[in-house]
DNA sequence: CGTTTCGTTGAAGAGTGTCAAGGCCAGTGG
DNA sequence: CCACTGGCCTTGACACTCTTCAACGAAACG
């Protein structure tokens, strides 16, 4: 449990090289700085495709930058029901969670195989605090992360299905874009299930939805491939509501 | 905009007198660290009820410390709906989504009249940078309203109606409790609409839900003022769902 | 190539939302 | 002091969305 069964590479990781660094941590740091915040960067580790990077419970030690690959989060409610809090892609950081009570308090597992810069935390806040800001760019992270899940509290809140589900494909449509690939067309990771369980849906109504999608010519879906055909009538799905009523 | 409507009280402040402080971000500070952190506040504000503590789009300029009061955080989807995004009690800091962007990305507006330590967020920031206990403090803080965060992803995606306010009114109750309330006997500040909006349900379906609980004995509700009579039966409500599946 | 997981679709039913009416309470002005 | 007003809450009846249950097909995996 203390040693993961994971790969761990020991080769020395460079910021500078990694072409994640405008979306990661090291964001608009110098040089110089990204010569410090690389001494931040123990390891990585390679997770296979349902291999999990840390659990509930698992003493907190670092946080994880993704590098390449896909990942969820989720929390296992009391009576065993699986709540998928997110879904994790490169650039991001996985683990904030962790911070509160030194141990993780969902579990986070790869959709696919992933590499992850292991960032333990000690270390970090070593750094950080030699280096404003770095300091500066960690409080924003998880700034972002209290403001991401507000987005989904109102999706989760106010939104009937086929809005979330919008919501839901524009949102990766847009962190795919802004990860250099296709924001027309990509590959959904995780399975029906999962997105439903993320959105407070089931999944059958997952792809109903879809379906329904395909059928009026929005997106083209095929197993685990999509592509949107029409982004701007799927941003007017979530507007959709408001339509019958001011009337 | 710039300058609030509210009063400026401007005494000086001293968390060493407050009884929030183990509450609060000074929390475990030694004397002298204790010292340093007085050094934040720079003020106290009052808010009235229904004024607004700060508003989306407002720049991000402190984080603030509830000292007295209640307020909401809410979020207006571009349709022109409300959700609310948490209450907020004595001890908790609010204003932590307003780091990432240097802009408040909700409103929060007191429900009862109120009062706030006024913390700059660039004050906070050097001081933090001469206290690793605060840093460590601060970090954590956000570290928990991540996992509050999840905790109401898990409630808004999985859970039904009942199962919905049985946990919030336990929440409540919890945190109550840890201020030296009662635990079983306190005012509801929010509307039903606020409690709905927060709990995804209609307040129809709140009301619905109270008068549910209050004929089976679970709790005494007349108004705004709640009693809970059997807190067991109301944590059993939230396993319910599985008493059924489980069979 | 069989087994398992995943996805689609239909039909029926439960849980909430919607709409509407009425009651209670606090604040306001006559 | 009382009537009036508006906000808040409760309750009922009905509509509708989503879930549940079930069957089947397709893809993934050993």
């Amino acid at each position: 449990m203390a040693v993961p069964s994971t790969c761990l590479a020991s080769l020395r990781v460079a910021c500078s090289n990694c072409n994640l660094r405008e979306l990661c941590l090291p964001v608009g740091l110098s040089g110089t700085e990204l010569g410090q915040v690389e001494q931040i960067v123990a390891t990585r580790r390679k997770i296979r495709r349902g291999e999990a990077l840390f659990r509930a419970g698992d003493r907190f030690e670092s946080l994880y930058a993704v590098r390449l690959g896909f990942l969820k989060s989720t929390l296992m409610s009391p009576d065993g029901h699986e709540q998928v809090t997110g879904f994790h892609m490169a650039g991001e950081v996985v683990g904030l969670d962790g911070i509160s009570a030194e141990a993780h308090t969902c579990d986070t597992v790869a959709l696919e195989d992933t590499e992850v810069c292991v960032l333990p935390y000690e270390r970090l806040e070593e750094i950080a605090a030699a280096v404003p800001s770095l300091q500066n760019n960690l409080r924003k992270v998880m700034s972002r992360e209290i403001v991401r899940e507000h987005g989904v509290m109102l999706l989760l809140g106010s939104m009937r299905a086929e809005e979330r589900l919008a919501a839901f494909l524009l949102n990766l449509s847009q962190r795919f874009e802004a990860r250099g690939y296709s924001r027309t067309e990509f590959v959904l990771r995780m399975t029906r299930a999962e997105i439903g369980s993320f959105l407070g849906l089931k999944l059958e109504t997952v792809s109903r939805a879809l379906s329904h999608f395909a059928q009026d010519g929005l997106i083209e879906v095929e197993q685990k491939h999509l592509r949107i055909l029409d982004s701007d009538r799927l941003r007017a799905v979530l507007g959709s509501s408001v339509s019958k009523e001011a009337h």
